[in-house]
RNA sequence: GUGGAUGUAGCUCAGCGGUAGAGUCCCAGAAUGUGGAUCUGGAUGUCGCGGGUUCGACACCCGUCAUCCACCCCA
């Protein structure tokens, strides 16, 4: 009697609910349009790899938050905890029957064993876009406007794209004579955002020194517009280079496409992980920005270099699926929808189920969503059903209707009947409406 | 992984060392087939889970699981 076994998922995992899903998928179809429109085509990976694929490259925070194990057969296999990594393999493993450049798009789930918050689990969806095979500024760009198209596709009122170069940062440590210290640097300085300038002085102090923590501020800085912030940067970091160059380049296109309105230049974000080598960005929500980044990337131009010597540089960015959906729920903006039916063929009386049927076949053959009310019950009760899958329309019949040779098309929000002489006409009247 | 808060009906939440409550929702009826008002009646809980203290624990103690928040890191 009591061995039952409970029912529960795991802390980090969750299960979809219709509404959630609905609205998921909803989410997932506006990003597959824009990728396509931007040329992208689709990929995809397995979930297990060897371990030492994902982890050639890991730091030691990828490696604690990595699920690792034995397979049956005594491998040595982990979960994908990005997209990235396994499509560096997999452009390793297929450049030969691929082309260059190429453009792909995976929308796929990733685990990472890390601790829960608001928008992060641990089974989490990201939703990757990469150009691989080329360097150059166009490339670059397209990444940029992917993230804006894909940004209006979602219904975002406002979002604003920050880049950075990963080069200038460099070259400017270099100049301070800080390089040692760089992986370091680039992480308190990723922080500014979050911990203000007083807490990020203190850090840099630490780290390098006050002379040096007082110039990486002046640098961080930002604030006054693309070009103004970059003429610093440059200017700081010893003067005109290639990826200054690049910067302005894009910020040249974003211009001609009208973009540059939510293009900022943020000296500040470099992003954790170390395989960036150029621009860097993330995408944050106008409405709610504390969220954190909801789509990230940058160039990397040595990724594939691990299972390849041929040289694949590449440039990408990620959509932050779930972040995104808890941003919209925060905002108390997210799509509630019961369903995809447009009308329910109530079931008044059982003897008349093959009109019925027949009746939403040829709905269905029309185009029209619709379902048959699958038992005769009272009709209050198939109204409550219909709502909650949210159909506008019941399309009823019962003996009373049939022997005037009618068919009852009620309108469920306004509770208004309307009798037509055959299931043509309700069509009619569908698509009409 | 560290620290803090929370966990009671489908949902939102009260509650107290002595037999588990409200609102909402749901069901039935008033209206014997046409849902938004009203009225009447009704149903529902391993009080997250497991131990301990106690005559007695939903309450106190310990552990555990989950959620939220902060740190860390990141999408």
């Amino acid at each position: 009697m009591s061995d039952i076994i409970q029912p529960r998922v795991l802390k980090g995992f969750r299960d979809f609910l219709p509404q959630a899903e609905m609205e998921r998928e909803a989410l997932l179809e506006a990003l597959t349009e824009t990728f396509r429109r931007f040329g992208f085509v689709p990929i995809d990976t397995p979930v297990l790899e060897y371990a030492e694929i994902l982890l050639g490259k890991a730091g030691g925070e990828t490696e604690k938050q990595v699920y690792r194990f034995k397979d049956n057969g005594e491998r040595d296999v982990a979960m994908r905890f990005d997209l990235t990594v396994p499509f560096a393999r997999f452009m390793a493993e297929h450049a030969g029957e691929l082309y260059l450049p190429f453009r792909r798009y995976h929308m796929a789930k990733v685990w990472r064993g890390e601790n829960t918050q608001r928008g992060r689990y641990r089974e989490f969806m990201q939703c990757d876009f990469d150009i691989v095979g080329v360097d150059t500024a166009s490339a670059d760009f397209d990444i940029m406007a992917t993230i804006a198209q894909a940004m209006s596709a979602l219904g975002v009122p406002g979002a604003s794209i920050h880049v950075n170069h990963r080069g200038v940062f460099n070259r400017f440590l270099a100049k301070a004579g800080i390089s040692g210290k760089s992986v370091e640097a680039l992480r308190v300085v990723d922080k500014l955002a979050k911990i203000g300038a007083e807490e990020t002085r203190r850090q840099l102090a630490e780290l390098a020194g006050d002379t040096a923590a007082d110039e990486v501020l002046e640098f961080i800085k930002g604030g006054d517009g693309f070009e103004a912030t970059l003429e610093r940067m440059t200017r700081i970091a010893g003067g005109s280079n290639p990826d200054s160059d690049r910067l302005a380049e894009l910020f040249g296109m974003a211009t001609a496409c009208g973009l540059s309105g939510m293009l900022t230049l943020s000296p500040s974000i470099t992003r954790g992980l170390d395989y960036y080598t150029g621009v860097v960005f993330e995408t944050f929500l106008d409405e709610i920005p504390e969220i954190g980044s909801v789509c990230s990337g940058g160039r990397y131009n040595d990724l594939a270099s691990l299972y390849t010597r041929q040289r694949l540089p590449g440039v990408g960015a990620s959509v932050g699926i779930d972040r995104l959906i808890a941003a919209f729920e925060a905002l108390g903006r997210s799509g509630k929808r019961g369903g995809y039916t447009r009308v329910l063929v109530a079931n008044s009386d059982p003897t008349l189920c093959a009109e019925y049927q027949a009746a939403a076949s040829a709905l269905r053959a029309e185009g029209i969503a619709c379902e048959v009310y699958p038992e005769a019950k009272k009709l209050v009760q198939q109204y409550a059903y219909a709502e909650l899958k949210g159909a506008a329309f019941a399309l009823i019949r019962g003996p009373e209707e049939k022997g005037r040779g009618a068919w009852l098309l009620r309108n469920l929000s306004e509770r208004a009947n309307a009798e037509y002489a055959s299931v043509d006409a309700v069509i009619a009247v569908l698509q009409g409406a």
